[in-house]
DNA sequence: CTCTCCTGAATTACTCGGACATATGGCTGA
DNA sequence: TCAGCCATATGTCCGAGTAATTCAGGAGAG
């Protein structure tokens, strides 16, 4: 398919026939999908504006019609446009965006993320979470606290500083919402966490001090073992408030 | 495509063109999402099993493949199918749906309820709501203050059985979420009170006593105003308490 | 002889282009 | 001022062709 000479009309050299990086296995649809709800999220199309019309853009993208057409109905799925015949597609007020979908989380923290959403995200998951280690310590089994426990294990082993050192972290926290027999807790929390741990990559390169967490994780593990409850959750709302600190250091920086 | 005989024979009065009601205002595609979403949520069609393909799907539902693709993309969008080559779609487990989103709530909540979901919902609620009365109770400013009086007032009108005493209790409880200047809890918060909401009318039909809720309404309210974070917090819980009392005698007489 | 790796064929979703249908905001004429 | 037409943008359909991935079968190494 190189330059195979011709189909029918030899004198044609395809113009490079758009090697498709298309970033990374993503379909296409979705990579404009993905692009567009960047530029939604990161303010290049406000809340009100009417994107150009989907032959127009389509064409701009350099994409066809259903795969466009395909791309805007995720995004109606997410509740940022909304699309009607005759009046165009537009983006939809900030307040009927599905915030706390994965994927709008992920679009909103791709680029700079806006300090006070952060802080609105920390803000919730201080309520949610320790809450949710509350529950997990009245709840709990015994193969909850050995994945617990196999969790801090790893987390010593490798520190936060690695990137198993944080899956250690996440298997940690996700435990304890498993332990929740929670399934809105859990899909929340997961959703929040992902979310959050995306600025803390983010914020070790910003060559912070490794303060150890291991102790206060530890606390966490002990109140749920022994099944109370209140100090479950008041350890974890340490926990949570630390990393608040972390984080608020890390980006006030700049 | 039926007995088609001829394209091009003129005096074919061509079968009823299928006045197609498509339910309300939804458009085809929009119409297809919600059917399978709700299949999916009842649970025709369970956690790993695969659809048959598009053409066959499609073909089935009378759709053209494009429509039906666009409503396998919403699904995909709120993380309830997943769509590979060569694979088919099949759907996911139940951990990777975005259970938080409002389409996904409704369609949960069209049928029979799940009880444990409603449980687990109310649970979510009965940490989230206390906790943003209480920041309300910080934050609230005089618009805000107004807003609810002004719903408490409605709700004194017209009582809680009829519509517009229900209206008047979700804009009392968005304005309480509106006073926490944080976007994510208003977002989660609007989703899991209208489902939960959509429960209540459900209930009302059960010939449940219309326990006056407006003074427990009023507690909360008083401890705003007076921006008593911990009181406005305990009287909230109470509230939530007692819708979920509510809500578990109706379901569970059945 | 067995196991592994490679290659190709079949299947499925993905992408495309173009035609037609439908709805609606705005213009026009009474 | 208002009813009704009309231009326009989204919605729906179709059919052809592309791309990716699984699976089976065969060649080669141990």
């Amino acid at each position: 398919m190189r330059d195979d000479s011709a189909m029918d009309d030899p004198n044609q050299p395809p113009v490079e026939p758009t090697r498709k990086p298309r970033g990374t296995g993503r379909r296409l649809n979705g990579a404009v999908a993905h692009k567009l709800g960047l530029a939604i999220l990161a303010g290049e199309y406000a809340p009100g504006d009417t994107l150009s019309g989907e032959i127009a853009f389509a064409e701009e993208l350099e994409v066809s019609r259903s795969a466009y057409r395909e791309a805007v109905q995720v995004l109606m799925a997410k509740g940022l446009v909304e699309s009607r015949t005759k009046t165009g597609t537009r983006v939809l007020p900030r307040s009927r965006w599905n915030l706390l979908d994965p994927d709008v989380l992920a679009w909103a923290f791709a680029g700079e993320p806006d300090v006070d959403f952060v802080r609105n995200l920390f803000e919730l998951r201080a309520i949610v979470e320790p809450a949710a280690a509350g529950l997990a310590a009245e709840r709990r089994d015994k193969v909850d606290l050995k994945v617990m426990k196999d969790a801090l294990a790893e987390m010593r082993r490798h520190t936060l500083s690695s990137e198993l050192g944080r899956a250690a972290d996440r298997d940690f926290h996700t435990a304890i919402l498993q332990a929740t027999r929670n399934d809105a807790l859990l899909t929340l929390s997961a959703s929040i966490g992902a979310a959050v741990n995306w600025t803390t990559q983010f914020k070790q390169r910003g060559r912070t001090l490794p303060r150890n967490a291991l102790p206060d994780h530890l606390r966490v593990y002990e109140a749920i073992a022994a099944s109370d409850a209140s100090e479950a959750s008041q350890a974890m709302r340490v926990l949570v408030d630390l990393a608040l600190d972390d984080t608020r250091a890390a980006m006030g920086r700049r």
